[in-house]
DNA sequence: TGTTTTGTTCAAAAAAACTTGAACAAACTT
DNA sequence: AAGTTTGTTCAAGTTTTTTTGAACAAAACA
């Protein structure tokens, strides 16, 4: 009935505020948010999650930072699908438990998957486009410049094809050097 | 669209209106600029010089993309810092006149110096601030987990500091088998 | 089954980013 | 030097993106 469950005693886990050097991360990860084109809540979730060794739940990311339900609701999916942050289901609670993914590596190529790759593709499409309509250019001139400047886009996409997989391999050479988890 | 300014007899140069493989290329552009963070307006500035053979004016810019002469400023002083495109002076007239950079590699390098670089100087300097930070935490626990974090962060800094600059490495091979320009 | 807790959705509000154009400055022309 | 032409700046207007929160759905509980 009534009662709302008054968390006396702060059942087990996590502070209730957020510590200066936690501040300063999550304003990190913001600042990267914004700068990589993702929404600074965004940032701000994978920030405070970034710095805490035990999973939160939803609740607990929102009292922390503030913010609304549907931004962290929101946030913590498309963080999902980017692989910067997975899901412990209910650990003894029923409530789901999020945590920050930290290899570099992974964020990196998650990143590169969800938001480059679709572009890549898209621009295959747009080229074939581009060579369709080139197909009723009449005047001469522009046909051949514009078959030129066609060659141009296809080079560069060839080229950027290439880059996209190096990049992810270059980068996780040399973690596995770190000790990321706190000892039990 | 419409029929608008009856071409009494245009002076020398280029189209006054776009081909609709220029409008196609222009809209990747756009596009491009968008998914890169930057906007629109400066994609379909870059588009249209790519399109052309000749420098194009501003004022020609201004007409042939109906944007304002602010953005188109804007526009290309950006570009220009980005070493995307770059001005010819006053070819005969006095009017400055701008062309597209078309080496991948120099666009890749100009974009990344420009905007990658000072977010990897930035970071260093939020780095220190972290560690500065921390020096004054109380709390054992938090001091240490905070520490953990600081050297994972330093990690993924010294990481991407590496990715750089071989990016620019690596596009930027295999190009040169392109034949850019119209053969006088 | 009805009640409570947890999580999602989405229209409207707020914030951020972009564009415009008019005022200004600078350079050229006569 | 006065009058043009060309280019920049920036406050205000517009558009786009992000955030909010209340209504809704789904799952857990009793």
């Amino acid at each position: 009935m009534g009662t709302y469950s008054i968390p006396l005693k702060e059942k087990n886990s996590s502070q209730i505020e957020l510590s200066d050097w936690e501040l300063e991360v999550i304003d990190l990860f913001l600042n990267a948010a914004n700068s990589v084109g993702l929404p600074k809540s965004f940032g701000q979730i994978y920030g405070l999650l970034f710095c805490r060794d035990q999973a939160l739940t939803m609740d607990q990311i929102i009292k922390l930072l503030a913010i609304s339900k549907g931004s962290v609701s929101q946030g913590l999916r498309a963080l999902r699908q980017l692989g910067a942050v997975s899901s412990l289901y209910g650990r003894g609670d029923r409530k789901e438990q999020f945590v920050a993914e930290i290899r570099l590596r992974k964020l990196v190529g998650g990143f590169l998957k969800k938001q480059a790759d679709p572009h890549m593709e898209n621009g295959m499409f747009r080229l074939e486009n581009i060579r369709e309509i080139l197909g009723k250019e009449k005047d001469e001139d522009s046909l051949e410049r514009g078959q030129r400047r066609e060659k141009i886009l296809s080079s560069w996409h060839r080229q950027l094809s290439r880059l996209l997989p190096l990049v992810k391999i270059i980068v996780g050479q040399g973690e596995n050097l770190i000790q990321n988890n706190k000892p039990e």
